[in-house]
DNA sequence: CCAAGTTATTTACGCGCGCAAATTTTTAAT
DNA sequence: ATTAAAAATTTGCGCGCGTAAATAACTTGG
């Protein structure tokens, strides 16, 4: 690191003994100089710790290097997980992910997909809230950007969609529940808004047929996010009023379960597998909480380094392949059943 | 919104029939200009819906509109609720807050720093890791940036620091303890990277001596952010062997005393504050899911509208100060005890 | 050693705006 | 109405880089 500070790319080109625009070609892609060259620009690179400014570069440019990445709630565990896979996912490749938080809220969703336009992005990654999302809004920024969504799926929007087999997972969950014990109820909000639970709730049904079982749902009022909250008064009212009809209860994610195994446990229902218990409760998603719940949750792990890689690289061949010419495709990854003490 | 698109600044002036400096002024700051033109700007802009270049407004900037805010680690609930109301606070005052988590790397925070240089940040909040951070870095960038510290405090680094006053909060805890039954013990881990839980130690340790007691202070192994499952099996290995020379214990941290919960429920050991109880359990920070663990953990509530608001009015304070004239200042606010059944 | 192909350089232009100094217009005060 | 102050405009320059076309230098194989 030398003193003499760099102010610009002609300096540093003089200085390498190289030409300004070989130079920017170097900093778009290292491979595409030769490489006696990439030698030179990487030694002067060495001495003096030069980098280009980014707001020059991204003007002209007709495409950056930034990677939108938009998750509905990072206050959410599975997202803030999933978020920093895919950032560390883009570094790796050369981009600059630019991770944004919807907080909850549909039209910050919206905001966030404006804002990022105005960083000419070269690719978004988003998870949208599904029906709650402002779908034209959507639909505009997959016409003007390449777009992947992943954990949560939109008909005919984005080129590809990253995600759990809702069918494949529930399916095992309800099966090993049958086997060692009484079939499952289910137990969701009434108007979920991500897909993912009405897929859910459709696969409890399927299987639950498929095992000869008659399926069984149960579906409580509440708004917004905080869904350990409607887990606990809700699930714990109907506890309270023994409305359910299994001593099995499957819950459309985990957070919904620790809800309800909070107030199982005020309720001094006691809640395991085990001879003297009284009650099963299972979850969705191995929520980074559900190992230290009591009892710890028996829940389904998302695969979610798979889930992100795989998201992360559906976008980055698709910015390859320059144009859209490939159909839309859907990849889901299988959840693992993880059983601890809960159910 | 009209269909012929504005290409550049110098179109949408002409249009509006104002020239384009003084339009660029404008969307400088709205306030800048006479209330005529104003309007004449604002009625164009209903229109043709025109938003100037970001790469190009930042380019030949001074300082831009950007707001660096890094935390140490988004997967923690309490980081990503301030980190939320930080962002807030910052779109509201009219700038562009770019929230980076060091996802529990010293490194990272170095890392992220040096990129935000490259973003010209207008000034940066900084949620620092505290021993562990690359002084060096932090205290480079301090000379180079508006900084202000938030949540954990460094020596002389940074024009500010807002955070909780953990000598109030644990006194207030540690009374509440002594007061409705026998005096805690402290648990934490052995060499804490982060500076309050120092101070939260030191704080236990007066207010006992204050209130006539002897301190006792358990500190375990333990590596990373994985409090929970430190809290968990050290704290489980130390209820199973009786360590405890007490049967209050309070906690460094919520997802320490989560993890010990979690010990505690497998290991058959009733915790609360009633008549039947063994073992009363509190924490500090007030979790989201503190409101859910079994019982409910009794704990001290940080104020985090306060502390996010006020790191980010120290920080426009000193933006508009232009100098740094005034001194550092330390800002703290005091918690609120949360009596849960835990405690 | 030469021709063909590859890679680098030169040249030249433009992106969209910030910014400063000089000039004009508007507003406020006397 | 006159004058001073404030606000807006004009003019003009430059930021740091992308990009394209023409040219020059270098590689490779026969």
């Amino acid at each position: 690191m030398g003193q003499p500070k760099i102010r610009n790319m002609e300096e540093f080109a003089s200085i390498s003994g190289i030409s300004r625009p070989t130079v920017s070609k170097y900093f778009n892609d290292p491979d595409s100089v030769r490489a006696s060259t990439r030698a030179k620009i990487e030694d002067a690179l060495k001495k003096h710790a030069y980098q280009p400014n980014v707001f020059a570069m991204n003007q002209n440019r007709r495409t950056t290097k930034n990677i939108g990445v938009v998750v509905p709630n990072l206050a959410d565990p599975f997202f803030s997980e999933i978020g920093r896979r895919v950032e560390l996912a883009c570094i790796e490749a050369g981009y600059s992910p630019i991770l944004l938080s919807s907080h909850g809220s549909a039209e910050m969703e919206r905001d966030n997909l404006n804002s990022l336009r105005a960083l000419k992005p070269a690719g978004v990654l988003l998870a949208p809230f599904g029906r709650m999302s402002d779908k034209d809004a959507v639909r505009d920024f997959d016409d003007d950007f390449p777009l992947v969504l992943f954990d949560a799926n939109m008909s005919d929007v984005g080129q590809a969609f990253v995600g759990t087999d809702n069918f494949q997972s529930v399916d095992l969950m309800v099966e090993y529940l049958c086997r060692s014990g009484e079939a499952p109820c289910f137990f969701e909000m009434k108007s979920p808004s991500n897909p993912n639970a009405n897929k859910r709730r459709q696969a409890y049904v399927e299987s639950m047929e498929r095992h000869g079982h008659v399926p069984c749902v149960f579906q409580v009022d509440g708004e917004g996010w905080n869904f350990e909250e409607i887990g606990s008064t809700e699930g714990g009212r109907m506890l309270s009023s023994k409305e359910f009809t299994t001593n099995t209860i499957l819950c459309s994610n985990d957070r919904l379960a620790i809800g309800m195994l909070s107030a199982a446990y005020s309720l001094g229902i006691q809640v395991g597998h085990g001879a003297n218990c009284d009650l099963r409760i299972a979850g969705h998603d191995d929520h980074p909480f559900s190992r230290f719940t009591c009892p710890p949750l028996t829940t389904i792990a998302q695969d979610y380094e798979s889930i992100a890689n795989r998201a992360v690289s559906e976008l980055f061949g698709m910015l390859e392949d320059d144009e859209r010419l490939s159909d839309r495709t859907e990849t889901t990854f299988e959840g693992r059943l993880i059983m601890r003490e809960s159910a």
